[in-house]
DNA sequence: AGGGAAAATGGTAGCGCTGTCATTTTGTCT
DNA sequence: AGACAAAATGACAGCGCTACCATTTTCCCT
């Protein structure tokens, strides 16, 4: 009885209104969206809130959501590919017009169903891979790359790794692996690798990553992180144990959060357009358009501590 | 057709369930709430998703919640009033089984659909003010009493103020209030007070906030910051500028993020629960129960920094 | 084997809207 | 004023389920 289109005079409408808001009357979308067979939520399945990075790329998505009057609805996976299957699954059952979901790399029933299911396939921030339908984000490979490009050019030959557990953060496994390919085709290899197994804190990771990598290895003259916040714990412990950056050590992370840039040092690292990452992507999903990948790219910045 | 409980043999059930996953069917939720007149949906709106506070409150609600099958369906207000009213009534009209918010500051129309919609409410994060149904939270004001006699026992006495606009953050401004109570209680005041207009990287404001202080007052021992991201930001200034923190400057912060307690010294702050908060505002909210207030408190850290 | 309770199955109204069509009212032009 | 188009209103089926009741089948005990 409260629509907006088509067949009801102006007049009878702002009475109707008023009644509503005095009651404060809420039209029931749920019946809407049955009737009319299209909803206005969208399904986002993200691996983590951890860091910032997640919550950027929503705020993106959120912002083109909102102005087109659409709902997220969210699901968070822990990194977890069987939690990641059943989110979808439960997410679907909403009926949402489009859902975007982290990373390529699914179950195979999470890609079937998101082929099967009708609506449009949003995956954010990687490239590399195979894509469901629309596809936006950066090249984790290439940054891996242009990371290892970035110390060798800077002199650096005795490189160690400090992450966190890439079998489940496989974006960070295959920068790790774009940084290795560079690193042998000049004939080099990591000195020294220390996983961290950590899901919590990444700055304590990088921080006691450091520290145990250290504490075998001398010689190393720079240090690549999985990401920031594991850069960012080892630059505290260079701080901490007075290890001139970048002279005695060089770091380099992943991410280009801004606190890496509001260090005493800012931090070396690769930014990645988060924001409007969620926002190509939420724009895509509502556009209608064919599927598409678009690589959004990044900037190598180099900050004090390379 | 599909339904769990009641009256389905447990043979044909199995058949059914292969054929379902086979053609990978997912049942419509949304026909299933609008015929129970139940959803499990559970609305979710939150000021901003900025530091990982309010995702490390999320994570303790979607805990719970996903453990009792229900979905979160959220909106970010950004600190702003209006728009908070605005996604309340939107989320309403999904007829979620509940709803969290973040404070206990709302508009009035959006108190009286709170109250008025029927389903249960939690406020989250503070219990200084009148809730509206269930209320889990810490003390803002006595936060910011606490931080105030804590440096006072340590024998600050001329303390400053970097924060951002409280006009924005209420809860922000209700530690700022409890602070400068204590201080009149002893005869005391700010020296100066600094505040940041940014909504951005409140890492920027406590840096940019702490230099600007500095700069207009000498003789300042303590700084007490709205919060850590704001301490964080005035602590790499210092560290930057060979402040000697304590002896130079003592600093004060407010969250107990997990960094704080990483940097080189660690960060003398208030922490609060966050997971936990979650957890408790979202079993309260399914347990049906009846209407409370549940102090969580907080825990005064004492790290390098006072 | 017969009787009664329990379990399984089948059938159907209706949740609160939307889309559509039939009907009525209003407006406009000659 | 009459004729016609346009706008407004009214009426109603149906979206895909769930809740509920009626019926049928199965099971168990005497």
């Amino acid at each position: 009885m409260l629509r907006n289109q088509g067949s009801v005079s102006e007049s009878a409408r702002g009475k109707i209104l008023e009644a509503a808001a005095d009651l404060n009357y809420v039209p029931n979308r749920i019946a809407g969206t049955l009737a009319s067979m299209s909803s206005k939520l969208i399904g986002i399945v993200v691996p983590s809130v951890g860091n910032t990075v997640v919550p950027e790329v929503l705020a993106g998505v959120n912002a083109v959501l909102e102005a087109a009057g659409f709902q997220p609805v969210i699901g968070v996976s822990n990194y977890d590919a069987l939690r990641e299957e059943a989110l979808i699954e439960s997410i679907l059952s909403w009926r949402p017009s489009g859902i975007l979901v982290a990373g390529l790399e699914h179950t195979d029933r999470a890609r079937a169903m998101l082929k099967g299911c009708g609506v449009r396939v949003v995956e954010l921030l990687d490239v590399d891979g195979e894509g469901i339908d629309i596809v936006v984000g950066s090249s984790q490979r290439m940054a891996g790359r242009k990371s290892a490009e970035h110390l060798l050019a800077h002199n650096y030959r005795h490189i160690g790794y400090v992450g966190h557990d890439i079998r489940v953060d496989i974006r960070a496994g295959k920068r790790l692996e774009g940084f290795r390919a560079v690193l042998h085709e000049n004939g080099l290899n990591f000195v020294d690798q220390e996983f961290h197994p950590s899901m919590a804190s990444s700055v304590e990771a990088g921080r006691v990553g450091l520290a145990r990598l250290l504490k075998r290895q001398s010689g190393l003259d720079a240090i690549y992180f999985s990401n920031d916040d594991l850069a960012l714990g080892g630059y505290f412990h260079c701080l901490e144990h007075d290890i001139s950056v970048p002279r005695d050590l060089a770091l380099f992370g992943y991410n280009g959060l801004e606190i890496t840039r509001l260090t005493p040092q800012p931090l070396s690292t690769i930014r990645t357009p988060r924001i409007a990452m969620g926002k190509v992507g939420a724009n895509l999903l509502l556009s209608g358009g064919p599927s598409t990948i678009v690589d959004v790219g990044f900037e190598l910045v180099v900050g004090a501590t390379t």
